[in-house]
DNA sequence: AGTGCGACCCGAACGC
DNA sequence: TGCGTTCGGGTCGCAC
């Protein structure tokens, strides 16, 4: 599942392939994926050229001079560059055909994300991106910030990681290591945080977030035929995923629950 | 308002 | 060539 560690190498592979190639045209095969209005999506972008690639929390954000098309992977979804003739595989569901013969094709085997067509200066009002919180790599991302969101909340602080609200980017598998590392129980309420949890969860996002970027992300396998990137923070991952095998801290066998309907993974004696 | 949960999807894992 | 059922996961929308 594509967090922002993911969304940035996506960003910066995709920087390198498709800017600045006019669209000549645009297949959507499966229409529910645009969640702005189809006829104008089709319309509006042959013709013209992504200058930019942009990113806000887990969201890209294709600059096309006077509009912007926002894009969101949610679990599955990839891009994929390829030529025009090359025969379209049944999980591709928006296709972008660029003049030179190439296509840029979005590829969703669970059909989750979305992508929406808007005006440029609409971009501050468009709720998805409105509402996005500060993002771990961010200066203003700080503990006094983290304490008045959250020290009012009845819900496990894993839940309240994961609201993209709060902190923009984080999903499971982050959440999951952001604990760990500052030494806080999944389950433990958001009235029950301290000051001193949150400049914790502050430096561990940080420090993790940024050391994920710099790997490629996780999840990432091979996202481009023609590129082959390949996300190699997996190798650093402390408890996500990891039931059963022994704390690097102190051995003790990783624990796996379920918080909010969602994998938890968690060293029951680091994470009292 | 805050919180909880089903729906959206379909490949993989599981049960028999 | 086994087949039917369950699970998972980011986000939204609805119920309370």
């Amino acid at each position: 599942m594509p967090e922002i560690a993911e969304v940035e190498t996506v960003r910066n592979t995709l920087k390198k392939m498709v800017l600045n190639k006019e669209i000549k045209s645009v297949n959507v095969i499966y229409s529910k994926m645009i969640d702005s209005n189809l006829e104008e999506f089709k319309r509006i972008l042959p013709g013209k050229k992504f200058i930019d690639i942009k990113r806000n929390g887990k969201w890209l954000i294709f600059d096309l001079g006077d509009y912007y098309l926002l894009s969101h992977l949610r679990m599955e979804g990839k891009y994929f560059v390829k030529n025009h003739d090359d025969e379209i595989n049944k999980h591709e569901h928006v296709i972008i055909t660029f003049t030179d013969g190439t296509d840029l094709r979005y590829h969703d085997t669970r059909k989750f994300g979305r992508m929406k067509l808007i005006k440029k200066e609409d971009l501050d009002n468009t709720p998805e991106i409105k509402k996005q919180g500060i993002e771990p790599i961010s200066n203003k991302l700080t503990k006094e910030y983290l304490y008045d969101k959250i020290h009012s909340k009845q819900i496990p602080i894993k839940t309240i990681l994961l609201d993209q609200t709060i902190i923009a980017g984080l999903g499971n598998i982050y959440a999951d290591e952001v604990l760990f590392a500052a030494k806080i129980n999944p389950l433990k309420k958001g009235t029950d945080i301290t000051m001193d949890d949150c400049e914790n969860i502050k430096n561990a996002s940080k420090t993790i977030i940024t050391k994920a970027i710099e790997y490629g992300g996780t999840t990432i396998k091979s996202y481009t035929s023609s590129l082959g990137v390949t996300g190699r923070f997996q190798q650093f991952l402390t408890v996500h995923k990891r039931e059963g095998e022994p704390c690097p801290v102190c051995k003790t066998p990783i624990v796996r629950i379920k918080v909010g309907g969602r994998s938890t993974y968690y060293c029951p004696k680091c994470q009292k």
